[in-house]
Formats: C-alpha cells, sequence, structure tokens
DNA sequence: TTAACTGTATTAAGAAAATTAACACAGTAT
DNA sequence: ATACTGTGTTAATTTTCTTAATACAGTTAA
C-alpha cells in the first residue's frame, strides 16, 4: 500500500503522509473509508507506532483524514475548508511550472498537465547542446 | 536577497537551494551573472560557510549553477541538458494539480496557471460548508 | 463482561541528520 | 602582497527523527 524509501532524506513521517495523501486524492483511499490502524501500519512497514501517529497527526492536522477514538481513521470527504492548504498548493504549483518552463518545456507541453490526469512526460527533448 | 524561515522544518540548506534556484529561473539573477560568495552570503544569512557551501554544491548538480575556483558561482544559462530534473518537475506538477483538483479548484481555474505566469490565487472560493 | 481492537498521550533513550567550528590549500584579481 | 574566490577535511555540537515502553479510555465482537 504504501513503500519506504529510506535512500531518500526526507523524514519516515514525511513519507507516509505524502504516500497516504496521494492515495486519498487519487481516490484509492475513498471518501469515509477507513486507513489502516497506527498499530498494524507500523507493523506492516516495520517501523514504529509512534512514526505512523505522527503522519496521522499531521495529516489531520491538514484535512485530509479524520480520526475516531477507537474506531480508526478515516478519508475527509471534503477538505476544501481549509483555505491556506490550497493557497500553499496553488503557490508551489505556480513555482513548479514557472521551472519547468526554464527548463524549456514549452506553453504547449504545460498544457498536457491539464488535459491527461494520468500518464505523460516532458515529451520532445530538444536536441542537445553542447555547453 | 534570501530570507530563512527557522520555524521551517525543512533544513536551511534546502531553503537555500529554492530560494537561488527561484532567483535564477524566474531571471532575477541572469545568466552567467556571479552569486554571492559562499562565506558572503553565510555572514548576510548568519549561518555557517559549510552550509552554504552545501547548497552550491547541490545546486551545481542539479545543473543550476557552476562554480570556478578563485573566481566564484554563477547562474547556469541552459540547464536543460539533465533530463532527470525535468521529469522529476514534470511528476512533481501533476501530483500537485491532482491534489488541488481534489481540493475543488476547477479546471478552468487551473488554466489560469497557464496564462498568468505571476500572480494570481484559487480565486472563486466556494462557499463554506459545515462539516 | 471479557478480550482484542482502536486513537491518544507521555517520558526517556537512541540514532541519524544538519549545522557549526576551525582550519588548510590553491586559484584569481587588484 | 593582500584579499578575495571555491573547495576539502575533521571534529564537535545541536537539532531532528525514530524507537522503546508504557498507560488510559473508547469501541467492538464473542
Amino acid at each position: 500500500m504504501i513503500s519506504l524509501n529510506y535512500r531518500d532524506s526526507r523524514p519516515i513521517y514525511e513519507q507516509i503522509k505524502d504516500g497516504l495523501r496521494k492515495l486519498i486524492v487519487t481516490g484509492a483511499i475513498g471518501t469515509d473509508e477507513k486507513l489502516p490502524s497506527v498499530r498494524s501500519l507500523a507493523t506492516q512497514l516495520s517501523i514504529n507506532p509512534n512514526t505512523i501517529q505522527r503522519a496521522y497527526n499531521e495529516l489531520e492536522g491538514e484535512g485530509y483524514i479524520y480520526s475516531v477514538p477507537g474506531k480508526g481513521s478515516f478519508a475527509t470527504g471534503d477538505p476544501g475548508a481549509d483555505e491556506s492548504r490550497r493557497r500553499e498548493l496553488w503557490e508551489k504549483t505556480r513555482e513548479l511550472m514557472a521551472e519547468l518552463r526554464y527548463l524549456g518545456v514549452s506553453q504547449e507541453e504545460l498544457m498536457a498537465l491539464l488535459e491527461e490526469p494520468s500518464g505523460g512526460t516532458p515529451a520532445g527533448d530538444r536536441k542537445e547542446e553542447t555547453r
């Protein structure tokens, strides 16, 4: 369900946050669907429950999941309430696209990002220039 | 020129990398223009030169700057040679946009990201739903 | 009701990563 | 020469992340 990359410099709890968030926004985990319990996921990934707990706690802070003591943690249906997160992502996306343009990706290519929600690559690799 | 946020969980050298990269891709630092020296930037930000060195070293690895011992570090004109970085950004952008959609940003709004390279906000804030 | 789950909290220790410190060497420019 | 520049090294320090070992209370099913 989620895989950890120990060569990655980013902390484990961040990788878990990203992994779960991705599962949620892609619909792999539906609204109000139950997430693996803190302890079970910890066992499954062979890490400490506290690390999972931290990830869950922060995801709840971001509005992506909600937790009910005794029952479990579940995916939030509409996290759109928190304006801040949306602004943050919006800004980050703008910056990434600016950088892509700087790297030679054309306006037309960028439009592909809007159309096909899944696959795709920066496509037309420009011919090599020797520096 | 660059500001550090000590409340940010991300390491300083990462913040510096992002800051400089942004200055470069936005053109604030032009092609072959000299960046602040390792020592001067360290003094300016009140941090250790080694931390700056690490940021510069990694930025060079990513192709955004090049360094000449004795002279200084300069912005690369065409970093487009490294296909990997472009793929990475492309993928990351796709994911961000998927998440924005999940947060309720419409297809039309996303298009605004393509047209106006600078300002803008997620615009139409949908009316509040009480959860 | 007992047993096995759930989330949450706390305190301490350990491990890993980031940052600082103090140098040194060689190339460049004035 | 003097003062810059990037680069390299080693060690200590600080910060962050991760683990460990519990505990408590609510939930669920046998």
